[in-house]
DNA sequence: CTGAAAGCGCTAACAT
DNA sequence: ATGTTAGCGCTTTCAG
């Protein structure tokens, strides 16, 4: 087993200063070129390979970007994560992915990874629950929340959803075609982004005139099982002739409920997701959607990186009601 | 702005040590239960966090995990990454996806910041190409080839799929239920999957004593748009009446070229897609596929990981034809 | 039980 | 243009 080749290593073969080896590697002009050149070549040979771990020990800080995701299945996080990666790819960044699948306990804990190995942010999909006093001290490391907001005394960088009115319009449109029981399956207020959806649901209700009958109204910890058996319920019940969704897991769950209902359900119930991933424009003639522009988000949040330390900034994207299915 | 704080700076600040604080944060049992009780609490106040920096210097290894992937938007990747990043947070290693976009370039670079890292293992899509003599030293860092495999020298650890047999008979269900002419769209023999791939094709063609149209075949860098152009081309030249798919991006690229060209087609042409996303068992009717076991990869990558580190083992899982749209 | 010294690989700041 | 020193945070080794 040959030892790691070091820029010492290095010096000791070209019996040379470890200095030397050092200006020469990092294109310091105060070299001679041909001992460059010879440094440069001896390296190449040996197999030299800079230690990540000695810069970041010197305090010049790592190339690592940590993302906590509650999934990457999910084709919007995988979107983000995609458009986010290749954009790493080109800054010569790390992108370490820590899944929380929501679960808070997972989030902090892999935060406090992320800060032992000295990442340089974070970019979160902040679980829902109360991250307690444990995790204050973030020291150096950015952190940018991403479509979820939590409530925190010092002002955090982060990139919205603006989906109150597009659910508001998808309530407006179904009421206008003629709906007059409307579910919704959502969030529950332990996200403000649940409480705002909910919210605006309601207000679309109002707008329309419809009534709102609380029995259709199922919010809870968002998750594609919790979408599944929302959906299941309301079918069962047969008393909702359409069904918004408020979440990207709970639109998928939802979703395939009416597909295991099977064909006769699918016509007497009208669906509005959310998140559009791929197949929605072509299952079942068109799954009509909330839509979220899922790489002007991850493009905002490169941007974030770059951009000045100065955190505290708010972005907040539109969402867009898509309506499909004009076939059948 | 406060400084990091360190073993050193809680020593100071409790007037002992630097080491006795760093055998009390370790669990040495040879620290006065009190002394140690007085320097968890302070490290815990002050906000301490250990440095993994500094323990790779000293050699003691880093929990890091590379997974370099071609994308990870494709269902078949999400799913893997998904399951290996739960095994991850389990195990707490932290997991750095690269992007390859099947670039060999993108490739070696990436291995070569893996490298930087001392990332413990690689798990990685072999990109089509000569990675050439760069990069030959991969020092301590194992590598786990997924999928593809590259021909070398020393023998390397590989997670495969061994698909000929579904591939096979997926041409012998097509040619069973009358079909005469039937195309094949996938990776060119710059991979060895592309390579069997297509001779598993060709043998069940000759198993079903149907023709081998040479016009039908087509290979080519894999990728969605390679797909839907060639299937695009073989619905615009009518002579198909089934087509198989050999790739994961390939197929769903395919698969959109029938969607987009209509209902027309769609009941003309009999599809046989590779990879199975969640969506498959619902577009039309259910897409026929070949099953790859997605899960079973991503656990025996996590086992080959926690293993020994005898690399050159290599494994395969079967594929499976999966045959949908009974109804329409 | 506690401490002092050394060294992991690297570079900024001074020497030469 | 090249060399020396020191120190980043940690643990192993050897002394108390």
């Amino acid at each position: 087993m040959s030892k790691r080749v070091t820029i010492k290593s290095i010096a000791k073969d070209l019996g040379i200063s470890h200095m030397t080896v050092s200006r020469a590697l990092s294109d310091n002009p105060n070299v001679h070129a041909k001992t460059r050149e010879a440094v440069v070549r001896r390296a190449a040979e040996l197999g030299y390979v800079k230690s990540a771990a000695a810069k970041a020990m010197r305090g010049d800080g790592t190339k690592i970007i940590g993302l906590l995701l509650p999934n990457i299945v999910n084709e919007f996080y995988a979107r983000f994560a995609n458009t986010l990666a290749e954009a790493c790819e080109e800054g010569d960044y790390h992108l370490i992915i820590h899944l929380t699948n929501d679960d808070i306990e997972l989030e902090q804990r892999s935060l406090q990874r992320l800060l032992e190995v000295q990442a340089m942010a974070a970019i979160m999909v902040p679980a829902p629950g109360d991250p307690g006093e444990s995790l204050k001290r973030l020291g150096s490391m950015k952190i940018i929340q991403l479509i979820r907001q939590r409530r925190s005394d010092k002002p955090t960088a982060s990139i919205l959803v603006d989906d109150e009115a597009a659910i508001r319009d998808a309530v407006i449109h179904l009421a206008g075609i003629g709906h007059r029981a409307i579910a919704y399956i959502g969030a529950d207020a332990a996200l403000s982004s649940g409480r705002s959806r909910l919210s605006a649901f309601k207000s679309g209700l109002l707008a329309s005139e419809v009534t709102e009958i609380a029995e259709l109204i199922h919010v809870g910890s968002p998750s594609f099982e919790m979408g599944r058996s929302c959906a299941r319920r309301i079918l069962e019940e047969r008393v909702a002739t359409a069904i918004v969704c408020g979440g990207f897991e709970i639109s998928n769950g939802a979703l395939t409920a009416l597909l295991e209902a099977g064909k006769g359900v699918l016509e007497e119930v009208e669906f509005v997701g959310y998140g559009d991933p791929s197949f929605y424009a072509w299952l079942m003639g068109g799954i009509s959607t909330i839509r979220i522009p899922v790489d002007d988000l991850a493009f905002k949040a490169v941007d974030m990186l770059d951009g000045d330390a100065s955190s505290g900034r708010l972005v907040s994207f539109p969402a867009e009601l898509t309506v499909r299915g004009g076939v059948s």
